[in-house]
DNA sequence: AATTGTCCCAACCGCCCCCTT
DNA sequence: TAAGGGGGCGGTTGGGACAAT
């Protein structure tokens, strides 16, 4: 007797039609309104298609570097209660914010090879990650976005910073003479860990990562120099990454391919996902 | 050009709680 | 008090789009 019930993708005509009756009904009683609306589907599919796509406040699209922050703030205060961090996104359904952390940050957190809830990876987050959303906020509102190969910039951790500068291992970016910048771009020396942040250096792609063995002909303004590497022979692999940790390398370089960059290795390798930091005098996080 | 692999998101599933009867 | 239905929530999946080979 029951009638056979639709699943799947709504089409034009279903959306139609439950904007229609909830028009007239309100957004309540969703098995009445299924049936009100002559949908063959569930009150809780027609719920779930209201609430996640055709709510008018609704926002689609990407997630702003506001918003990603903001989720990474209520989700270390809230864990996996999407709907209560949904609640802090004006616009953005609890659905939305559970795939974009599926996505992206568990995606980080598996080639991180750690759990997305251990506390490596939340102190990853917090004070990597966090650290360099807020940054590029601040660059977006200063309007110097273009310009930020290039500017040192006051980015967090600042111990993870001060290790940078205080090392005898020479970072940074190549002026446009092709020599070594008086202040080592601090930029250089941080994980660049989501696709916003990797944008930076976009324009680079096919530049050389420069060790002191690499060959010179390959230098450009903008390529990021290295004299010291973490392991030039770039044998270590994600699997490595616990040996690094306890021999005390809070933070590692490594990318998609599974591979540590070293000198001759290209920007090519990089992509939206690549984590990488060229610095082992790093070794604290804390 | 065809095939295969990967990513991402909309939608479904199952469990739970709350309210009504 | 128990049963049943509605609704909320988090986990999971199916399939389209795109990239890589």
């Amino acid at each position: 007797m029951t009638a056979e019930l639709r699943k799947g993708a709504w089409t034009f005509e279903e959306d139609s039609k439950l904007i229609d009756c909830i028009s007239i009904h309100g957004p309540a009683q969703w098995s009445y309104l299924a049936r009100t609306a002559g949908l063959k589907r569930t009150g809780k599919s027609c719920r779930l298609r209201w609430l996640n796509y055709l709510h008018p406040d609704v926002k689609h699209g990407n997630f702003t570097l506001e918003e990603q922050i903001r989720i990474l703030e209520l989700h270390s205060h809230w864990g996996n209660r999407w709907s209560k961090i949904a609640q802090g996104l004006q616009g953005r359904t609890d659905n939305e914010i559970k795939n974009y952390w599926r996505t992206r940050v568990q995606k980080l957190a598996n080639q991180l090879n750690c759990d997305v809830n251990s506390t490596q990876f939340r102190d990853t987050l917090s004070h990597i990650w966090l650290p360099r959303l807020r940054e590029r906020v601040q660059e977006a509102a200063a309007g110097s976005a273009q310009s930020s190969m290039v500017q040192p910039t006051n980015t967090t951790p600042t111990d993870l910073i001060a290790n940078c500068n205080n090392t005898t291992t020479g970072y940074g970016l190549l002026d446009s003479n092709c020599t070594k910048s008086e202040t080592p771009d601090q930029e250089a020396n941080q994980v660049s860990p989501a696709s916003d942040l990797i944008s930076t250096y976009g324009d680079h792609h096919g530049d050389v990562l420069l060790s002191g063995s690499n060959r010179w002909e390959n230098i450009q303004e903008g390529s990021i120099y290295t004299d010291q590497l973490i392991n030039t022979s770039a044998a270590f692999s994600i699997g490595y990454y616990s040996e690094l940790e306890e021999a005390g390398y809070g933070c590692c370089i490594f990318e998609e391919c599974n591979r540590w960059l070293g000198g001759g290795d290209s920007f090519e390798y990089l992509n939206d996902d690549s984590i990488w930091l060229m610095h082992p005098a790093a070794t604290s996080l804390e």
